[in-house]
RNA sequence: GUGGAUGUAGCUCAGUUGGUUAGAGCGCUGGAUUGUGGUUCCAGAGGUCGCCGGUUCAAAUCCGGUCUUCCACCCCA
């Protein structure tokens, strides 16, 4: 009985146009991040599980992918349990491991267990999958590759400075249009205890974070019903107005945390001096979600397509805390692959230029010319032209038809006619035009880049 | 995790109040044209109507379940 093809939800293939355009945006990535003195590493996909729980907060860990203990998983489930139908208790028995829900707190454990071979700050980059057990929407995937930056075991924040400078530069090199959101959670406390709730900034941040979406009044309504005072909310709304750095300094001098804040951001965006790009603007309503982040956070939204942020970061003081090394602070941000790939399709930003096949392909008449043309087809390939040729000497219809619908940019006709003569016909499969040549001369028309 | 829509040929979609062999366009294969593709003409292949079950003499059509995709929340890249 045949299984009918498909993926899993959540996840898809990937076709040679697709892999080679991703590619495109990892490469400027990568290139980036190498440019600043960031270094690959990579994980494994899996990690224990009990290193990924609780770093997510509740919303996160229900969205882990657990893997089903090997062998007879069930003997070690009290029957209790079982009966019960108690999921949350019976997990931690039949699962050990899990599929990484992202890449920084993997990276954590990493520098910890790799203390000793590694010099601090540590500055590294990693694009791998991560796995999400979300429900899948546009945008959104089960599995998706994350880019991520990061440098540990410093506190200065030239680092912030230096992450903004490469969110920016990445999206330039890229031609996509962004804006490049960045706060302090330190703020977002000052303001909590200037209106004094302290005690409910979560709330707060979480409702801050829609004012864009819903507005000011819906906002407030949200403060109330998480059980926010009026006044209160009034007091936050009041806040977030500010413009600028300095009046909101101004309003929180009765908040050391809220005064730090400001004095992060501003130390950092002093590294720019006048050079500040142009689309990154100082944001208090930002919250962001994951709980590890204690100062500087950053999220970067396309300008036009509508879709959830394609990249986000910023500073945990302590995420190596729980691994057995405390005291060692860190920043870094992420970009999100498929976002950016989807908003680049989405604005045709994708150059035309991107080689998506071979160059050339080699078209023979006969038998004879087509054991010909494989000698042909070497010679270019070692001259380093991507070339193909076609299995065999079928119909010669047949064959441009191949080449046409490929999408190969030139057919080299070899027939008797060339054999003898020595010189070969290229046609260009997009202009129509045919020209003849000795082999030198064919290989030079091939490595001229075409526009 | 909550609420709502969706699924018919490779793709985009028709399909009447349930009623014989489920259609179109594009694409695909072959030919017209035995050394020239993208145009035209002709012919052909391709569907257990997402899957499972129910109602009925009869189901693509009605009902239930399930899966997928999408939308709004939640959250996030």
């Amino acid at each position: 009985m045949a299984i009918k093809p498909s993926t899993l939800k959540g996840t898809r293939d990937f076709l040679p146009e697709q892999v080679i355009r991703r590619n495109y945006i990892f490469d400027i990535i990568r290139s980036v991040f190498e440019r600043y003195g960031y270094r690959p590493i990579e994980t494994p996909a899996m990690e224990k599980l009990d290193t990924l729980t609780g770093k997510y907060g509740e919303e996160g860990d229900r969205l882990i992918f657990k893997i089903l203990n090997n062998g007879d998983f069930l003997s070690k489930v009290p029957g209790q349990i079982l009966e019960e139908k108690a999921s949350n208790k019976a997990v931690s028995m039949l699962s050990k491991r899990a599929l990484r829900y992202d890449l920084t707190v993997p990276f954590a454990r990493f520098v910890v267990q790799h203390r000793n071979d590694l010099q601090l700050p540590f500055k590294r980059y990693q694009i791998q999958p991560v796995w999400r057990a979300d429900r899948p929407q546009k945008g959104r995937y089960q599995e998706f590759y994350q880019c991520d930056v990061d440098v540990v075991g410093s506190a200065s924040l030239m680092y912030e400075a230096e992450l903004i400078a490469i969110y920016a530069e990445v999206f330039e090199a890229l031609k996509l249009p962004v804006t490049i959101r960045i706060n302090n959670r330190k703020i977002l406390a000052g303001i909590a205890e200037v209106a004094g709730i302290a005690d409910r900034m979560i709330e707060m941040t979480v409702a801050l974070d829609k004012l864009d979406k819903i507005g000011a009044e819906k906002v407030a309504r949200e403060m109330t019903s998480k059980g926010i005072a009026n006044d209160a909310a009034e007091r936050v709304l009041q806040l977030i107005q500010l413009s600028s750095l300095e009046e909101m300094q101004a309003a929180m001098q009765d908040s050391a945390t809220g005064v730090s804040g400001i004095r992060e951001l501003q130390e950092a965006l002093a590294f720019f001096g006048e050079t500040l790009p142009a689309n990154v603007s100082v944001d208090f309503t930002l919250a962001r979600g994951l709980n590890y982040y204690t100062g500087f956070i950053t999220e970067v939204t396309v300008d036009g397509p509508a879709m959830g942020s394609i990249g986000g970061g910023g500073r945990y003081d302590d995420l190596t805390g729980v691994f057995g090394m405390p005291g060692v602070s860190g920043v870094g941000i992420s970009f999100g692959a498929e976002r950016i790939y989807d908003a680049m399709e989405e604005l045709g930003l994708f150059p035309a230029s991107l080689e998506l096949d071979a160059r050339v392909i080699v078209l023979a008449m006969d038998a004879d010319s087509h054991k010909h043309g494989f000698t042909i087809a070497q010679s270019l390939r070692k001259e380093g032209i991507s070339t193909d040729i076609y299995p065999e000497p079928a119909k010669f219809k047949k064959q441009m038809k191949y080449a046409d619908q490929r999408g190969i940019p030139f057919a080299l006709i070899i027939g008797e006619e060339e054999r003898n003569s020595g010189m070969f016909t290229l046609k260009d499969l997009k202009t129509g035009q045919q020209t003849k040549g000795s082999i030198e001369e064919v290989k030079e028309v091939l490595k001229r880049p075409s526009l």
